[in-house]
RNA sequence: CGCGGGAUGGAGCAGUUUGGUAGCUCGUCGGGCUCAUAACCCGAAGGUCGAAGGUUCAAAUCCUUCUCCCGCAA
C-alpha cells in the first residue's frame, strides 16, 4: 500500500509518540507546530518536544506564531491528511477544510468529556475511575468535532500526571495506528458529540494548585496526584509555600480540619474534613523535593506542631 | 542583566547580624540491652563550610567576582 501524505501538528511530550508512531504508518511530509519559546529562570529558547522530534527524522518543521493568517505555507505543501494532537493553537478553516481525507485530531479523554487543554490533570483530580483517548473529526470548535474511535484506560489509584500522561500517549498512538485504514478507506463511522455531556477541562490555573485541608481527604489526594509531577499542589505551612508531592490518607472522625495533628520522627500529619493526610513527600520554598523523614530531620518539630496551615 | 530563596560530613538543617577549636536531628559502622525490633543505651568513622580572590593576628561568618540548585513571573 502506499503510503498517504501527511501534515502533523502537535507541540508537547504527549504529542511525540503519536508522531513516530505516524512517520512509520504514513509519509509526513510537515510537521506545525508551536514557535520556540523562552523558559526558564534563564530564559532560554527551547524547542517544542515535537520539533526535536521532527529534526531527528530530517522531516520540515513549521512554527506559525499565528496560525489564522500564516498558513500559506500548509495550504501549498500537497497531502492527503492532517493530524493534530495537543497543537495549542485553534486551526482556522481554510487549514481544516484543505486535505482531501480531511483533519483528526487525538485527544486525551473520553469525548465529550475533558474537552481543552488539560484533560489528564482534571480526570485524576475530579477523581474519574476512567478516562482514554479518543480520534475525531476537527472542526472549528474547541475539541468538538465528531467521535470517530475512542480507547479506555482504567485509572489506577498509583496513577498520577505522569504516568497517566505516559500510558494516554501510547494508547493515542495504537488507537491511531487501528483508526488510521479506515479515515484513508473514508469508511470511519462518525459520531456527533453529546451536547448535554460536554465538560471542559481549562488549563490549571495558580489557583487550583492549592489545597483546602477542610475538604474531604480522598479529594485531596486526588488533587495532589493530578498535579504531580507538574505543576504540583501546593500549601502554606506558617506563611512559606510548601509544594506537596505525596501523600496518604487515614480516615478519622472527629478532628478539627486544617490543624497540624501528628508531627514525629517519621510522620507529619494534616487534619481534614474526615481524617488526616501524612505528607510522604514535598518540596518547601527554595529547596529541592525531599522525603518526608529529611524533612522532619531539619526542622524544629514543636515549632511545626504549632504552625498555621493555610 | 525580570523578582526572590538556597549551597555547611551520606540526608535534612543550625551557626553568618556581633569574626576566635565544626554543631543538631537522622543515616552508616562497631558494641550493649532485649524473646525481638524500624525502639532504647554506649562508642566510632565521615566536612579544604559551592569556587576564586580580598580584608584580618584569625573568616562558614566581612567585601568582590563566579558557578550550580530551587520557586515566582514571562
Amino acid at each position: 500500500m502506499e503510503k498517504i501524505k501527511v501534515i502533523y501538528m502537535g507541540t508537547p511530550d504527549f504529542a511525540v509518540p503519536i508522531f513516530q508512531k505516524l512517520t512509520s504508518l504514513t509519509e509526513v511530509v510537515l510537521v506545525v507546530t508551536q514557535p520556540d519559546k523562552y523558559v526558564g529562570r534563564k530564559h532560554v529558547l527551547t524547542p517544542p518536544p515535537v520539533k526535536v522530534a521532527a529534526e531527528k527524522l530530517n522531516i520540515p518543521v513549521f512554527q506559525p506564531s499565528n496560525i489564522k493568517k500564516d498558513y500559506q505555507l500548509i495550504t501549498d505543501t500537497p497531502c492527503d491528511l492532517i493530524v493534530t494532537c495537543a497543537y495549542g493553537q485553534i486551526i482556522p478553516p481554510e487549514v481544516l477544510n484543505y486535505p482531501r481525507l480531511g483533519c483528526i485530531n487525538v485527544h486525551a479523554s473520553l469525548l465529550p468529556k475533558y474537552r481543552g487543554g488539560a484533560p489528564i490533570h482534571w480526570a485524576l483530580i475530579n477523581g474519574e475511575e476512567k478516562t482514554g483517548v479518543t480520534i475525531m473529526t476537527m472542526d472549528e470548535g474547541m475539541d468538538s468535532g465528531d467521535i470517530i474511535s475512542q480507547k479506555k484506560y482504567l485509572i489506577k489509584p498509583t496513577d498520577n500526571v505522569s504516568t497517566l500522561h505516559n500510558e494516554l500517549s501510547l494508547l493515542g498512538s495504537s488507537l491511531l495506528e487501528e483508526t488510521l485504514p479506515s479515515i484513508i478507506s473514508q469508511t470511519a463511522q462518525h459520531l456527533r458529540q453529546d451536547d448535554s455531556l460536554v465538560t471542559y477541562a481549562y488549563n490549571i490555573t495558580r489557583a487550583d494548585e492549592h489545597l483546602d485541608f477542610t475538604k474531604d481527604g480522598k479529594s485531596i489526594i486526588n488533587k495532589i496526584r493530578g498535579l504531580n509531577s507538574w505543576p504540583l499542589a501546593n500549601t502554606l505551612i506558617n506563611g512559606e509555600e510548601v509544594k506537596i508531592i505525596e501523600a496518604t490518607f487515614v480516615k478519622k472522625e472527629g478532628l478539627i480540619p486544617n490543624q497540624i495533628v501528628d508531627v514525629s520522627k517519621n510522620k507529619f500529619g494534616i487534619s481534614c474534613l474526615d481524617g488526616i493526610i501524612y505528607i510522604q513527600k514535598l518540596k518547601p520554598f527554595g529547596k529541592k523535593a525531599m522525603d518526608i523523614n529529611s524533612f522532619l530531620n531539619g526542622v524544629d518539630k514543636e515549632k511545626l506542631k504549632k504552625s498555621p496551615i493555610s
